[in-house]
DNA sequence: AATGAATGAGCATTCATTCAT
DNA sequence: CATGAATGAATGCTCATTCAT
């Protein structure tokens, strides 16, 4: 599955594809989602014919530009999920979706605010990431290192909301590594709980 | 200060500012920014030309709804902080802050979006809110209830990304709760910190 | 029914409505329905955004230019039916109607090409025409007039074609008079027929 | 004269010419001449490069499919002139021109609307097909069988308007034939006329 | 002061035509 | 020669803002 569509589309035209979603992330996040699609075109050096020749609709991008932030976040979470065990797992891949999720929070307002509810392309990897972060938010739980009241839902929640911090914060890695402090202690099953 | 310019305006039209507020708060924090000032107009029961004599611009109003919210804010932050002792009064702020920042993040992002920083108008509130903010964050800190190296930046983050969190989290109060209990504990200094 | 709506229109606002009528009629029909909107508002002496304002979509434009047509084409139907005795109104009418349709004919076209049939506001005033040309035709068919086997959508087939004919050959009355000759002289009854 | 270029055009240009012609025929008369060149051009299984290297414009290509039918017409026409006498041959051939016309109305006025006047390449099919049209009303005038006041536009005109009127009739036979009836029947001459 | 009609710059999108592959 | 990706001028429509009533 994948991009396994009939042809396998030109070397110039993926090219362009491509510099249009690097340019529409760019965009996009520094910008907002309100930026003229001409301005991507132009960007990505391209006329607002191609843009539209490869993404029928303005909204069509925001969704691939989310779809490819999604399928690399997944790669990543999986692959630093093989690679330690469930506490530190669970602690980089935290750390990890909050840092790749900066700037995207407008994107998933933007289409929420277009269509009804999430579109049917994004919702696989987004299932993909989810069942991930679950499979890593149970191990930690068991290991003893996450309390274990906590659920999937308040798990996403607290991601959503450290990286919306982290927006806030700015470059400066001291105050974000507090902000990682504070989150990541709160995060610890309560002494007194499970001493007793 | 605030309205009082040279005459003390009508009756009637005080009623409209008013309704106007009501309304573009109402709509913008339902709909989001994009919706048009007609429509606003349209919901507080006046005209377009009402809607700009008032504001003159749509950004403008969308700043004296983040004003009034941030004077209310203001307003309820301190009594709250009369009322209770330093420990009990930040944490107690803290939930209010939350609470009733949510839904007011885009603003702040369209705000953000237009003119370079935040508004003039936005400042003064701005500051008194983050003066007895920062007033609390001291005392809970002098307190030895929240860890001491914590700045205001990192305590304003932590406020924007836990209303982020319950954002996403809905309106149920159980999983609220326990984003609460995570960002509490967090915020408590270090048993290892504090002992030394 | 016909324009009473809720409050009465503003002066402008008729003269506005009234003017852009005008000139979509003038630059539809000779210059045909491609012509772009900005240029009918100029031609109106309007902005576009007036034009917009007044028909939310051009074809609703082309809709009402065509409302207006028929509901002009209806009344003086009307008149010259009252005026005259069925025989001499058939004729009169028939002439009337080609005369009035002249250039139209691209409207429908058009009209038809977007939606699937004809649009319910053109609805009313079209089978207010059919109804009155449908007693022109009976009434001239007992009178002995025209030929009795000649249905009600032969007839209006008859009005396209004829309309059709007359756009072809220009404004020099003579032929025009000689096509009218031709078409009224076929709509007798054959005289083998009637003298059986 | 006609298609004798340079070369003689190879067999696999010569096949996707005919192909676009005929797609653009069909898709011209089905759809209107608003369907963008790409889809005739899929439509004949070619790509659209290919269109445009046969046709430099669709305007070309509008004309193109003109010529055609005109050049198929004029055969058809001087097949049935020959095979019959005066009389005959002039009705039958007026029953020939208005079925091949239905649906070329809207392919002369995009034409017309396009340049100034009918196009160059057009000329020469027509004036054939006009020439011959009109050798035949002079013939069935001479023999008595149509009226001899009438001139060849109003003859063309005649043509155009009963193939407008076939247009808007649809397909059953039996109101079709009453039309020809009535035309037929009005280009009879006058008994009291032709009496004297 | 209130109203809502008028304005027009701005935007997403289409499509005839060109040109690299 | 064929292909179809690239181009960008043109178009319908929106919406913040102004102004006549």
């Amino acid at each position: 599955m994948g991009g396994a569509q009939g042809r396998p589309m030109r070397a110039d035209a993926a090219r362009n594809r491509a510099r249009l979603l690097d340019a529409a992330t760019e965009v996009f996040t520094t910008r907002g989602v309100g930026v003229p699609t001409e301005e991507i075109a132009r960007t990505a050096g391209v006329g607002v014919g191609t843009l539209f020749r490869h993404f029928p609709t303005k909204e069509a991008l925001l969704e691939a530009v989310m779809v490819r932030r999604l399928e690399e976040m997944a790669v990543r979470t999986a692959r630093l999920a093989d690679e330690s065990e469930p506490p530190e797992a669970f602690f980089a891949c935290f750390r990890l979706v909050v840092e790749q999720s900066e700037g995207k929070n407008e994107f998933a307002q933007a289409l929420a605010a277009a269509g009804v509810d999430v579109h049917a392309s994004l919702h696989e990897p987004t299932m993909e990431i989810q069942g991930r972060l679950a499979d890593l938010l149970t191990g930690a739980q068991r290991a003893g290192a996450v309390r274990p009241e906590l659920g999937l839902p308040e798990f996403l929640a607290l991601l959503a909301g450290t990286s919306r911090a982290m927006e806030q914060l700015g470059a400066d890695p001291e105050p974000r590594e507090r902000i990682f402090q504070v989150v990541f202690d709160g995060l610890r099953p309560r002494r007194g709980t499970s001493a007793k």
